[in-house]
DNA sequence: GGGTCACGATAACAGCATTCTCCAAATCTG
DNA sequence: CAGATTTGGAGAATGCTGTTATCGTGACCC
């Protein structure tokens, strides 16, 4: 009936408005250059689209990155998700997870950007949402959380992890780990960043294992 | 001499402006609400001096809340030197080291930032830093990377801490770690974040021994 | 006492997010 | 198909903020 097809149609076409700027908004956070963050306007120009309707699909700035942010993270979560499922057993799943989201955190050593690869926009965004708008952010994190939170259980389960590391606050926290000694502990210690894969080891090697040598 | 005299004198005055605006920088992370930044305007009317001086001083906000972080970050790490002190062994101290940054670090519960704990406002700024100007980031943070280094070093000496856990760089992950853990791990999990102390154990806990369980 | 300098008050400017106005084209309704 | 309604384009207007420039005044030095 009409009135159906019209609704449909017009959701159709809103979201590929809405798609188009967040597309836009994609394209210029991977094309700028460091820390660089773009302007509503540039977002609008690019999508080839009007500031009018940019405020009639989106309440403000923030909600355009709040979306984008989003769909980093769920694309990030899936990707991890294809990694994981190659492992065989919980330990070597989990461990793929540790590396692989280590990697994936990393800063893009030449530019190119993309949705799994945080750029310093979509970084600083998500400081901001970590600090001002916990909701928000918890709700964006869901994806990762409840799949590291799946891998740790399952590898409590048989027994390689300790069982007082089930909880998904402990994931959140093994998250933050990760992302942030990937994205800044070079930096904070003044240091060059060393080969991607022998940190990814290294980071491995912390979160299992810890600093302290075996007690006898 | 008179020059020789006139100049201290200036520079003591200079140095009295100077340190007025960043009291009032202080005062105003202290006071405003969660996440609220302050406006170079507020810092300049709280200071009871002109923009004009502001910006004789500063070469823009950016300098200002550079300094401001500066500052915080040196007197964490004295706190934490204190604390460290207190410590008979190597061990001990690395835990101290630990679970003392790890409170500091907590969001402040009700209201009462202090230098040492990091306001929002400081929180981002530490972002745009990390992310944006990576020599002034570790610039800034050489105290607490010094001092957990020496810290580390110490503990290998000893044998309690394993070799590979000596460098800079193990540090400034490791601080790292901490930081963000405290400040953002309840956030990302979206659970509500526990008592300080328990909580501090548990990072300890995972510093320490990691989350696989001991090899039989 | 005249000159220089630091400083306060304040206006001017620029960038950006957000809102508003006007209007034309598309879409719906009868 | 004709009129009504919605949608969206172009861009001006507003408000906030960081930054710079102007002007005048009082302090300090020779």
């Amino acid at each position: 009936m009409a009135v159906a097809r019209s609704l449909d149609s017009a959701r159709v076409r809103s979201e590929g408005r809405v798609q188009r700027f967040l597309d836009a908004g994609f394209e210029l956070l991977a094309s700028a250059e460091s820390g660089r963050d773009f302007t509503v306007q540039e977002v609008v120009d690019r999508s080839g689209q009007s500031l009018r309707s940019f405020y009639q699909y989106f309440a403000g700035k923030h909600e355009l990155l709040l979306a984008l942010f989003d769909e980093a993270i769920r694309s990030t979560a899936e990707r991890l998700e294809e990694q994981v499922a190659k492992e065989h057993t919980p330990l070597e799943r989990l461990q793929r997870f540790v590396t692989e989201y280590y990697r994936m955190c990393l800063p893009a050593p030449k530019g190119r950007a993309s949705k799994n690869n945080p750029t310093p926009v979509l970084a600083e965004f998500c400081h901001q949402l970590l600090t001002a708008h916990h909701e928000e952010a918890s709700r964006a994190f869901v994806p990762l959380v409840a799949l590291l939170e799946k891998t740790l259980s399952d590898a409590v389960e048989v027994g390689v992890v300790r069982s007082t590391f089930a909880g998904e606050d402990v994931a959140g926290g093994i998250l933050s780990t990760i992302m942030f000694n990937a994205a800044y502990g070079s930096t904070i210690s003044g240091t060059e960043p060393q080969d991607p894969t022998s940190a990814a080891g290294e980071m491995w090697e912390f979160v299992s294992r810890g600093i302290v040598t075996e007690p006898k």
